[in-house]
DNA sequence: TCCAAAACTGGAAGCGCTTCCAGATTTAGA
DNA sequence: TCTAAATCTGGAAGCGCTTCCAGTTTTGGA
């Protein structure tokens, strides 16, 4: 039967003393078991019977252990194979006290912000690293009270062996609670107000360096820049980035407006600038996203770019090949950023002290400026 | 080019095979525990001790399970504060046998593929809809063959309570993992070549018949369709939705082009239709990458949209409104598609049967038709 | 006041795995 | 050939929680 939306009863937990099947919902009374009841996996123990010897001596074996004899070691494996045995994770997790997974913590206030591209990079970054290991990976979007409840929970339940975390704005709650978890915790991207101990991030300073330069080299001066927010680090060191290499250029700021990565905030700001500054020849956007406002308000101003107006963005994450003209801008390599910081935590999970990483950026040229 | 960072200097407990931390990667020897210890959480039987009680009926306690005296409560739930006590969710999982992690599983072949916002958006609903329960979300991208092997290792070993399968292709090979596993499995989009117990998708062929309805009712007769990829369900339901429409307004289709979803794919698609039916009025995409392409295309040609060629796309996820014209498309909700698509699965996993969903779609006027 | 029924309680047996340890078996050196 | 060292082995004790069960206490009706 299908039903279209709207006629489902969702209900999910009523009255009553329904169990739930959640560990940890509480309710009472004798719980409704799954509706689908899997075949019994063998266990270690069978396994062990079969072939013939205690179960400590298979477990060693599984687990690649010395002290095993040749002898043992075959007849252990012939009867996995046999019953196509495969280890209890959670048993295991048990045991061991490590759960094998590992979270990828994005807090955000609007779950629109995820939809960014940037996150689906870091994601398929992360993923394709990880799919190198034996770690899984759990994917936390942390927005409401609630869903920072739910993490603190996770961490303190010890629900994971490690954390990566995007921080995002300045002061993040969840820092806290993250740091007294204690778990071992890579950043990705730096967070405003301190150095993580490890840490993956791009070179924005140098990337925005790199775009303020290229303007110069085109002969530029009047160069005006719109920023992200200043309450981010990123936002904060592409600013700077600009700054400097204006100084260097012996060039003085020709405007500057804040934004906050958006494409709406971006065509805002430009149209601020063109009234504080209408002699601009060129802006540097701290994002693709605001660079496309930008060229909107720039259009709509009846400048043309790059001739009147060159204009650099920031990222190159898919928008830049869209806009009209297509965007110069800074591509920075927002897989590797989530590759890497897999790396790290792994690293990390295996007792070694990797050094935090900071990526190169690199100019892509394309057709405004 | 790398830079890394100062060197951190934090105590490390050296010498040693390394352990590898991981548990079933094998290795010998007494291991170094994780780089940062954390301090140990409370057990059930410090609150019980604590408390004065047994250590079941702590556990009742906090399971809200019946038979428990208030006396016993308050003094549990006294000593729960005064400790700080989470119950340890591995433990709990393998008394239970519930690991409180459910998995969405996203196949793919191509990283870039992921990178579509369509992806983002699902795993924004499924995000919000858990987050009222207790569930965690496992995110796994299976691609390769070692991806698919690291999937089946995961079910196999009962790591998580249940499934949500974007199935994307015709012949996913996952699917025949996913139902030895005997997990409860929800599917996100059907599959195409059969129809399974429980599923969520959008209303692929209404949204197609509302799209081409449209294009007639403005008085267009030579109507275009570029399909998805055919092997796909969304592709074939949405081909059917164009032609029902067609065969109910009484016109006979003219000119069908086969794309793969992708922007390139639509440009190169319509430039086939141009050549082939140099006189179509209008064209319905089965997606807005395609329909994308088409309006590059068309504006190559020195077609004028929607003058000469009206376009009609299909998703509205974000791309329609930055194509010039902006796009008249359908909007599916995809959010939703993956809230509902966890709420099922949280039922299943409740016991109950829900109903498989449908979810409607809507025509978005913008410019291009 | 008495007694059966209802409500509560803690002991104990798991869940499936790892790992310590003491004893048994090999191995190799003399 | 004998013995110390090296290697292997299985028993047993966890990991921290749930849950069954049998015994104990309360309750309430007569």
């Amino acid at each position: 039967m299908v039903v279209t939306i709207g006629t489902i009863d969702r209900r999910l937990r009523q009255d009553g003393p329904t169990r739930g099947g959640r560990p940890g919902v509480g309710q009472e009374g004798p719980g409704i078991k799954m509706a689908v009841s899997p075949r019994r996996q063998p266990t270690l123990d069978e396994v062990a019977e079969r072939a013939g010897v205690s179960r400590s001596a298979a477990s060693r074996v599984i687990n690649n252990a010395p002290h095993v004899s040749r002898a043992t070691r075959n007849a252990v494996e012939k009867a996995i194979k046999e019953l196509g045995y495969q280890p209890n994770r959670t048993a295991r997790a048990l045991a061991t006290q490590q759960t094998g997974i590992v979270t990828l913590v994005v807090p955000h206030d609007n779950p629109e912000l995820f939809a960014d591209p940037f996150f689906a990079q870091v994601i398929v970054g992360v993923s394709a690293m990880l799919e190198e290991t034996e770690l899984h990976l759990l994917l936390c979007l942390a927005s409401s009270h609630r869903g920072r409840a739910r993490l603190t929970n996770l961490l303190r339940t010890r629900g994971v062996d490690g954390i990566m975390l995007m921080a995002l704005h300045g002061d993040e709650p969840l820092t806290d609670i993250i740091d007294r978890s204690g778990l071992p915790t890579v950043h990705v991207g730096r967070p405003l107000h301190f150095e993580p101990q490890w840490f993956v991030d791009s070179d924005n300073v140098g990337g925005a360096r790199l775009a303020t330069e290229h303007l110069v080299r085109l002969g530029r001066t009047r160069i005006a820049t719109i920023t992200g927010q200043l309450a981010t680090e990123a936002g904060k060191a592409r600013y700077r980035g600009y700054r400097e290499a204006m100084i260097i250029a012996g060039l003085a700021p020709h405007g500057t407006a804040e934004g906050d990565f958006t494409e709406n905030s971006g065509a805002e700001a430009m149209r601020a600038l063109l009234d504080s500054h209408p002699d601009l020849d060129a802006v540097f956007a701290a994002s693709d996203n605001l660079a496309a406002g930008a060229l909107r308000a720039l259009a709509e101003a009846g400048r043309s770019v790059p001739a009147d107006v060159a204009v650099v963005g920031f990222d190159d994450l898919g928008i830049a090949e869209r806009t009209d003209p297509p965007l110069t801008t800074v591509h920075q390599s927002v897989q590797d950023l989530g590759k890497e910081a897999a790396r790290m935590l792994v690293a990390v999970l295996a007792g070694q002290q990797p050094s935090s990483i900071i990526l190169p950026t690199r100019l892509v040229r394309r057709g405004s400026a």
